[in-house]
DNA sequence: CGGCGCTTTGAGGGAATTCAAACTTAGTGG
DNA sequence: CCACTAAGTTTGAATTCCCTCAAAGCGCCG
């Protein structure tokens, strides 16, 4: 938990609080846990698992993100005291903790480095939903996911082979499109050498792969924290 | 200026530091103010005029979001001290106050209304960047429009009459679309009770097109501040 | 008045979605 | 351990949506 940049920056007497006023759970998967339109009460604090954010209108579902531990969700809501905008499931087994929203902000008033720690994860935040954005509004389906698999393969150490994180119809929709046109996106993307079987992705040469992505550091690469 | 949220948490002296350490600076239309990939050297508010925020990727172009006064934009790169991940234009003639973000960083240390002020800014900004992705993949581009139309029509009076911020063509990037695309969707809304003509906008049957456009409130109503 | 640029319209093509069905995989219960 | 089921994935065909290209119309400003 301490290794959440933003708890590093609480002291140990104010983070002894917030851990005593919070509730650890499990969750099994599939659990919705939280449903947009809900008054933020709690902080999530994913421990262990995977938490799909996900949103709806009018009988039509997207996914927002996915968050994997350590991370967090919900913190703008929180902070604002409004409803939420997304809802949120576990997809795999998860262990969550839920720290009461009014305790966060009482943190945050109490302690300026929380609260300084806090203007940073928001900044963050923001400038990778900007990232999503532009990713949607500039490019074609076939290059997010050439994209999105140049990351993954990055974060999953270099291998040249990637394990996803969910079921394809859960990254299809992380990614704006149908499960089928995920499906197609990765048949076209086997010119490049990229082959998927099940929940294995090997890319057989990344520059190739690269070539054709064009990845965009002001789109695919996370800034410094 | 201290009609800005963000400024009226500032003391009085800290104001006047800021504001001693601003430029304001006049610009015609269509320059560009500051191009992405660049380091965060202003905190930028729009005093008069109009201000486009942009991206580009390999070629392509889209627009983000549009600031009209009193406006801010670049909060995030500037607490984080970062590249933008947006160029801004002006679309109008404009009126900017910049101010040096090493001094936006020293106001926010010095002064706790300030930061908390700055963390309900960053909070909105956020939530109104995941409206904007809901909105464009949960609807067609004709919903997108219509949705939009019906907030600008509140927003200038309810008059059922709308003046249009800026060319269509920027209208159409914002929302997703080519100017092909959007001179379509106005002629499908024409159904609905919309005439456009040159840069104003009549709704006939407000509730006409409410049926078609389908508004959530958790994609098109902006938080209560 | 003329020219430039924006907007509209049309035609054609490409991309993505829907619908449907076959196939694969994982999980369950016999 | 195997068969069976249910769900996820892939493939195919047809459709819809959106984009590109091109040309014509229109408005605005010099």
């Amino acid at each position: 938990m301490r290794d959440l940049t933003l708890f590093r920056s609480l002291g140990d007497e104010a983070f002894a609080q917030l851990m005593d006023a919070a509730y650890l759970q499990r969750f099994p998967p599939g659990v919705v846990l939280i449903s947009e339109n809900e008054r933020a009460d709690f902080l999530h604090v994913v421990v262990e698992g995977t938490v799909e954010m996900f949103a709806t209108s009018h009988g039509r579902e997207t996914t927002i993100e996915l968050i994997r531990p350590v991370g967090l969700f919900l913190l703008a809501a929180v902070l604002k005291d409004q409803i939420y905008l997304q809802s949120a499931r576990t997809l795999a087994k998860s262990q969550l903790l839920l720290i009461p929203a009014e305790k966060v902000r009482m943190a945050m008033e109490r302690e300026l480095p929380f609260m300084r720690a806090i203007v940073m994860e928001l900044a963050s935040d923001y400038r990778s939903t900007i990232r999503d954005l532009k990713s949607l509004k500039l490019r074609t389906s076939a290059e997010r996911l050439a994209n999105w698999l140049l990351r993954a393969e990055a974060e999953q150490g270099g291998s040249g082979q990637i394990e996803l994180p969910c079921e394809k119809r859960t990254l299809a929709a992380r990614l704006g499109m149908t499960p089928e046109n995920l499906s197609r996106a990765f048949a076209s993307l086997s010119a490049y050498g990229v082959q998927s079987k099940g929940s294995i992705v090997a890319i057989s040469d990344l520059s190739r792969l690269s070539d054709f992505a064009a990845p965009d550091p002001l789109i695919d690469e996370r800034d410094p924290s």
